[in-house]
DNA sequence: TGCGGGGTGGTACTGAGTACCGTACGCTCG
DNA sequence: CGAGCGTACGGTACTCAGTACCACCCCGCA
């Protein structure tokens, strides 16, 4: 990160934290930060946008990651789990900056939207991955978007512990695991082919599907 | 609805469509209904606002339903099932309006940002709802969290299809209820208390669950 | 010394959103 | 009938985010 936006940020946070976001404006950030109005627009596109920096960069880690899942199913699971450690991993390398960015953004609607909306890649992300291990078509494919969208719930009710210091990092790991597993566990039983081997579902004729599944507890 | 608004938003779907969102000011839309630029800003707080009207209303009528839900297992579900149909039926409704709408929000970032975030409102309201079911405490409630998304995926998804014309109105209504009994037969899974009178689930002492669920097609 | 490019600051503009004021219309009450 | 009164409307003026553009300066390099 370039020295310039280093400064801007940390100047935007101080402000938006004493003043409050709404009331803070860009051009008491440039000015604080000792630059110009026009260096802070180039640096940050927009106002939101310095407190959301490299999500870019996380998104397209997490695509990368996704990619190497093959239709093998049962590496499936363990690759959504590897990715969304990812994600996890990232904001515990941040610390306290993220803790600072949540404090804001469960204050401010307007972040809480931006964030809320930014989720929407992820789900993407694993919806598109998941489709090949659920056999789904595009566009009617309900399984993977179920599927994708809990396991980002997961991750984000663990990592909203962690922000809240609920969690230390060792117990926010531990914690998405668990959540991660209780939720493909689950789920699992909407993809009868991915069953767990020691006990596989059968569906009989009148529709009625009986599943054996290990409450996983990693 | 007001008479003025009519117009107003009649105007503003007709500008938007024509030389699309971005390029579309808030003085054109006022000039082309006729009235002032402020009498735009009474009726609808922003020129987001003027696409996604009756939304907060439409919240408040799912509240309402979910609030009549009991710690009664059982209920939850048909109570979930219910609240999600006032949804679509809002939209099956509006008919050629939603339609419209979706025509933006598929293309305008700005308007698929907002119209993501609204749905952590309906989150939000079956979490609450559903923690009495799962018996969870608020700030630990994974599962109420996980299957209040999957039923807002469930209900999205079916909606999307039908803003597409994939589905007529009686198929979006059909397809509702396939998804939704897919989803929280799935997720029962994880809610062992809740498994149907049909064949109940047993839960042992290693944490291995078996469950019977009927896939259900209402 | 001349030259080109990246980072910078400054200026000017558009457009959303807010605050405020004056006014016209319709209502009720005296 | 007329005086008050609330409501909806139009207009003006302002703040601020975001964009476009230009002039500058510093740097390495020929």
């Amino acid at each position: 990160m370039p020295e310039t936006a280093a400064r801007l940020r940390e100047a935007a946070y101080a402000l938006f934290e004493q003043q409050g976001y709404a009331a803070t404006t860009v051009d008491q950030i440039a000015a604080r930060a000792g630059v110009g109005r026009s260096t802070f627009f180039r640096a940050f596109g927009s106002k939101e946008d310095v407190i959301f920096p490299d999500h870019d960069a996380l998104v397209a880690r997490v695509a990368a990651r996704l990619a190497t899942l093959g239709s093998d199913p049962g590496a499936a699971p363990i690759g959504a789990t590897e990715a969304a450690r990812i994600v996890l991993e990232h904001y515990l390398a941040e610390g306290d900056l993220a803790r600072a960015r949540y404090r804001l953004t469960a204050t401010v609607p307007t972040l809480r939207d931006r964030e809320v909306s930014s989720t929407t890649g992820y789900r993407r992300l694993f919806r598109d991955a998941l489709r090949t291990w659920t056999g789904e078509d595009p566009g009617d494919d309900l399984r993977a978007e179920v599927i994708a969208g809990s396991i980002v719930t997961a991750h984000n009710h663990v990592l909203r512990r962690w922000l809240r210091e609920d969690l230390d990092d060792a117990g926010a790991r531990a914690a998405l695991d668990r959540a991660l597993g209780l939720v493909l566990a689950s789920v699992s039983a909407a993809v009868p082919s991915a069953a767990e081997g020691a006990g596989p579902g059968s569906e009989g004729e009148d529709g009625t599907t009986v599943v054996v599944l290990r409450s996983g507890a990693t």
